[in-house]
DNA sequence: GAACTTAGTTCAATATATTGAACTTCAAGG
DNA sequence: CCTTGAAGTTCAATATATTGAACTAAGTTC
């Protein structure tokens, strides 16, 4: 699966624990670090002693430990490099604000995985798991089969050694003809779709959103309650989608 | 000024370094790691190497240097347990879109210092100046104002003994008796002004967020060139930045 | 194609960090 | 008021990382 580690630095592969920890885990106690993540007690005092002073990591008001707000800077920073993130956003809240669902934008990153780049939650509820920055599912999910479907040949190749065909649902697709019966029709269609298949509860549409070049820069969905989607009319949504995506492309064609 | 060093781990620190290199800097060579930072080419290699390897750091197609997506989806997750940030987006949204102006939120971290926590450019123009998750000047800014006149006394204490009154402009405010005038300005008005006080082309209006019990959790500010702001019916502003701090504190209240 | 520059690699001596054990506080619970 | 556990500190032996120098490879410039 991911590439093996060549290269290795003590304190950093230390402190990518402790953020990864931290991922799930909103705050912790400095002794779950010692016992949960295996650093000795003094190494793991000077190393978040350390992050806390660069703020890299915070203490509440428990003396608990928190993501730091240098890594809240330091994310920001990295999201205005994605201009796609900045191009999107005004028109994907358009979009849930239309249709009242949740939308998600993802791209494919440089190791040639798709990742959540950005949700607006609808007014009613939010999907918690899909974390920003997190993983998206080639084989399961509306933007991922997208991101899929349009990659170049190399990378889809790629894409298709990779996946694992893990079945969340009994929807989910599971074998290497039914994907790739899949790909077929969504390149045919235009679009994809997300039956059920990641969640039990949630449907979700997703179209992939081209530059001026054509090359494919990332893909949205929208996605809802089982009971929502089914109840809102099919081709309303498409349209709403289509719009949403033909706005994100114009921006992108206008800047460089 | 800025609390000494205490702990120190190799690693970190010049990962730190890095790290605010390429704030400034969107994608940087390796031998400027090596040259600008100082940091000996062989752990160089093997600490940029191992950063990219956890995505903290990323190549692009030059081989050059960046931020990597780690960050992104890090401070993401930082950003979502600030829930300030989430109440206020739409409103501040509003008010940007309402006055066409700039609108900052902040707020005030555990070292108490303030800094910034959002942005909405104005459809025009942005200030780019003004570094998310960077440092607001409490003696120089109309969010600082407000988040200096209502801290808590020892707060208050600490925020007075830290500031350097760096003259901007010429309307800077460099004394410790014209600062302590203003903030009781500001307190008696319930609002605070920034006129070209930081940038010789700007100016502001900023408000505290209050919370339910009355503590002071941020403050917000609308901004605009001095000809646009001149332009605008003082009034006019003040109850679009009032209305907007009405709704946030709303949304903060319905919350725990 | 000769001369540079960047990038990446290797190595042994040196410098630095890690470790666990032992100890001190401090606060909470019985 | 005694006990317990979390948190923080200190230390010397051990393990690990850093360093600069020397080298390869690849790409650029003149």
């Amino acid at each position: 699966m991911g590439s093996q580690t060549i290269y290795y630095v003590d304190a950093i592969a230390k402190m990518d624990k402790i953020f990864r920890y931290l991922e799930t885990n909103d705050a912790i106690e400095f002794m779950s670090i010692v016992n949960d993540l295996g650093i000795s007690k003094s190494s793991a005092h000077r190393l978040v002693s350390f992050l806390v002073e660069l703020g890299y990591l915070e203490r509440d008001e428990n003396n608990r430990i928190r993501l730091g707000i240098r890594l809240f800077k330091l994310g920001y920073k990295m999201g205005e490099n994605i201009t796609l993130i900045k191009a999107a956003r005004p028109h994907l809240e358009k979009l849930s604000k239309e249709t009242g669902f949740v939308v998600h934008l993802c791209m494919t990153n440089q190791d040639g995985e798709g990742v959540f780049l950005d949700r607006i939650d609808s007014r009613a509820y939010t999907f918690t798991d899909t974390a920003i920055g997190g993983k998206v599912a080639f084989h399961c999910s509306a933007a991922g089969k997208c991101l899929a479907a349009w990659a170049e040949p190399e990378h889809y190749k790629r894409i298709v050694s990779s996946l694992d065909f893990k079945a969340y649902t009994k929807n989910t697709i599971t074998s290497m003809q039914e994907f790739n019966q899949e790909m077929e029709k969504v390149r045919r269609l235009g679009y994809s779709t997300d039956l059920s298949e990641h969640e039990n509860f949630i449907k979700a549409i997703g179209m992939p959103i081209f530059d001026w070049s054509g090359k494919l820069v990332g893909a949205i969905s929208l996605g809802a309650f089982n009971s929502e989607f089914d109840a809102m009319d099919f081709d309303h949504m498409l349209n709403c989608v289509q719009s949403a995506v033909k706005d994100i492309e114009n921006v992108i064609g206008i800047q460089k």
